[in-house]
DNA sequence: AGCAGAACTCTACGGCTGCTGAAATCTTGG
DNA sequence: CCAAGATTTCAGCAGCCGTAGAGTTCTGCT
């Protein structure tokens, strides 16, 4: 039994082959980081062959940027935290991390960037350019206080930890405190570095 | 030229050869973390045969657990913390963590564990305990407060994130910014996290 | 209908990995 | 001075990996 070969050749008209390989790559991607990510199991996933995979988007690295460009999109978030006045940006976005972190888990974006940059050089500076630019000196610079760019690290030191702390080594405290009470908690933090003396 | 092979059999009385092999170990298990480190890298480093590496401590794993255990002795740190009082207790941790990862940089061997802790579930165990059993927790027990599991996971979170927004993520502004700033204001989180009223 | 090209699979190369068994060499105890 | 044991290298197995190239089948245009 088994093997049971699919014969090779073009596939109906909406095989939809490449949409698969992108949801199956950024799946594992987020999970096990670029480098224990194989494309031979992407294409396992996919229900494809792994030269496909090469065939539609090159090599790993290309790869790797193709499917985590689209699941980070931080734009309308910020607008969203900004929109209701400075008091309390900070405690909006801890409550928001947290919703993500619960809705996406294990599968985050952001904790997909951590796990890769640890072997992955370009992915350390996707996820340093993602931190900064594209969501915490919005914030910083909204806000119009002085040292924003040490205020938007301090920021995203803690948003890491976070993280970390909780999907990659597993803190039960973190998994089992009610979410608003951890919201306050690091809501309190976030607002200090963002506005208050340093 | 080159190859210029050794010959097999045993070398002088004092080859140290167990001793480089854990040397290196460390210092590419600790830069590299696990997957990414190799046994025939290790072997290079240390002069010798990768078959040697074997011989002496088994499998990768085995490896691993021996050269990590050594480096990871915060009982007297533990113990300097403590010893002037509740007050200003997050001050001296945080001056102390920033000190350290100065001094080891980039050899840092929890952040040797964060590394690993991506692809390895035991080095994830190791840090969960490394972190809150043999560091925080003796902190919190100290301190008599409420929550101490919790306080410690949020200090956690904060030393965790320092580490890697420092030193995987590389965020210009926590390099850059004086020590002993940094130190005031993550000393302020810490003291919050553990002796405010939460 | 026919043809260009897109989609898809097979096979395979070269390289790296952890690990093993055997042989070679040295040290040490008797 | 010789046997037993410790250390060290060699050679290689089996298994992954990313990637390349050639061949097969289907779609869409004309």
């Amino acid at each position: 039994m088994s093997t049971a070969r699919r014969r090779p050749g073009r596939r109906g008209a909406d095989a939809g082959n490449r949409g698969k390989i992108l949801a199956a790559a950024a799946k594992r991607f987020t999970e096990l980081g670029f480098r224990a990510t194989t494309i031979r199991g992407v294409a396992a996933d996919a229900g494809v062959d792994p030269a496909l995979v090469h065939y539609f988007f090159g090599t790993k690295e290309q790869l790797f940027a193709q499917a985590m460009a689209l699941p980070l999109d931080p734009g309308a978030v910020v607008e969203e935290m900004l929109a209701p006045g400075v008091d309390g940006v900070g405690r909006r976005l801890a409550a928001r991390l947290l919703q993500v972190l619960d809705e996406t888990a294990p599968a985050n974006p952001v904790l997909a960037l951590i796990r890769s940059a640890t072997a992955h050089e370009s992915a350390a500076t996707m996820l340093r350019e993602f931190l900064t630019a594209a969501v915490l000196n919005r914030i910083t610079a909204a806000l119009d206080v002085d040292r924003a760019e040490l205020r938007a690290a301090l920021c995203a030191s803690q948003v890491v930890g976070l993280i970390v702390a909780r999907e990659v080594v597993g803190l039960p405290a973190l998994r089992t405190t009610d979410r608003a009470v951890l919201a306050g908690i690091y809501g309190d933090t976030l607002q200090r570095y963002l506005t208050e003396p340093l």
